[in-house]
DNA sequence: ATTTACGTACAGTTTAAACTGTACGTTCTT
DNA sequence: AAGAACGTACAGTTTAAACTGTACGTAAAT
């Protein structure tokens, strides 16, 4: 918790303050569908310079080291750090991904890419049932079917949209159209 | 379960063909925060036409209209259903937006605007502290503050542009550089 | 003014998720 | 080849979420 040759008062102090931050991460990371306790230690390796092992985690979290082993894959799952390797070195080595652009592209076209493939999956199965049950003679049947059709219509052209996103978001065009602030670095 | 007057034959198929779907949107809305079955209810009432009692809900889902309640209030919070009125109508009365457009711009735009809040306010508390670090005697405290203020710039940029999207997702200015397929209504 | 219908607060239960400690397979070290 | 270090599968426990039924406050109906 404290280094040996250092100002240990402005050590805490400087901890503090990155509490601060890795609080707010933990809270609103669950947007992400991570719990706070994953946010947190995400917060904590986006501070720490150097690659993280799993001892390192538990014991800067407080927690058993199988926990950071199932945490440390969720968060290499979301794409939010990534394991490194360092010669020499035989434990894993995890490290923040410190670009959230990286991470939003990431994680959002992810997450919406899952969602059109499940869906139009089974809009493509159900679609043709309910088009012979628009030709029904049943006359609620083909209309309730009509209706139906239409809203599947809606939806494909929803995801169609949501691809062009994923795609621009994907290889960067988005940033043609909202440029991100330059670089300090 | 069973109109009267109806082939049910069909009025079956139909509803198996729209379970497909329904499945898909459960499966799938677990990336929009809520469990499975809040996703079923949904997506029933995505076809059915009319808005939705709680009791109807109950019993369309085989569950309590206490669950229901507590289902339908999230669904109102995501902003993916909204409260009807009816003339004569004593119940609370239930209807699933139909637009997907419309249902991505206030999950995605509200989520990323608390993402924004909670951090940018954590943000603009530690700043100030880690800035006065950054001038420290003790070197190792100040290099480590400098580098804390980068990823602090850095993060602050990333919001900077997440702003600018937010607001061209609910503007609909988004629309313009990836336009909608044009509507079949 | 009673009664009836409605939605939800509340308490209790069931189910699932988070977390821990031990044990084991694998890989590096000697 | 034997031993040590490492990550994780697994079983068990704790904690939190989902869900149910009863009870109550409010508002409409009689």
């Amino acid at each position: 918790m404290q280094k040996n040759n250092v100002n240990s008062e402005e050590y805490k102090k400087l901890n503090e303050a990155r509490d601060l931050i890795i609080n707010a991460m933990a809270e609103t990371m669950d947007f992400y569908g991570v719990t706070p306790s994953t946010g947190r230690l995400y917060g904590t390796m986006f501070f720490l310079e150097k690659p993280m092992t799993l001892d390192e985690m538990a014991k800067a979290m407080g927690m058993s080291k199988t926990s950071m082993s199932n945490t440390a894959r969720t968060l290499l799952e979301k794409k939010v750090v990534e394991k490194v390797w360092q010669k020499g070195v035989r434990k894993d080595l995890y490290q923040a991904e410190q670009d959230f652009f990286k991470t939003f592209a990431e994680f959002f076209c992810h997450g919406w890419r899952r969602e059109m493939e499940v869906n139009l999956k089974a809009i493509n199965k159900a679609e043709p049932i309910i088009k012979e049950l628009a030709e029904s003679d049943d006359e609620q049947v083909r209309e309730a079917a009509q209706k139906d059709l239409k809203k599947l219509e809606n939806a494909k052209k929803y995801y169609l949209w949501l691809e062009q996103l994923v795609e621009a978001v994907e290889t960067g065009k988005i940033y043609e159209f909202i440029p991100k602030p330059e670089e300090s670095e």
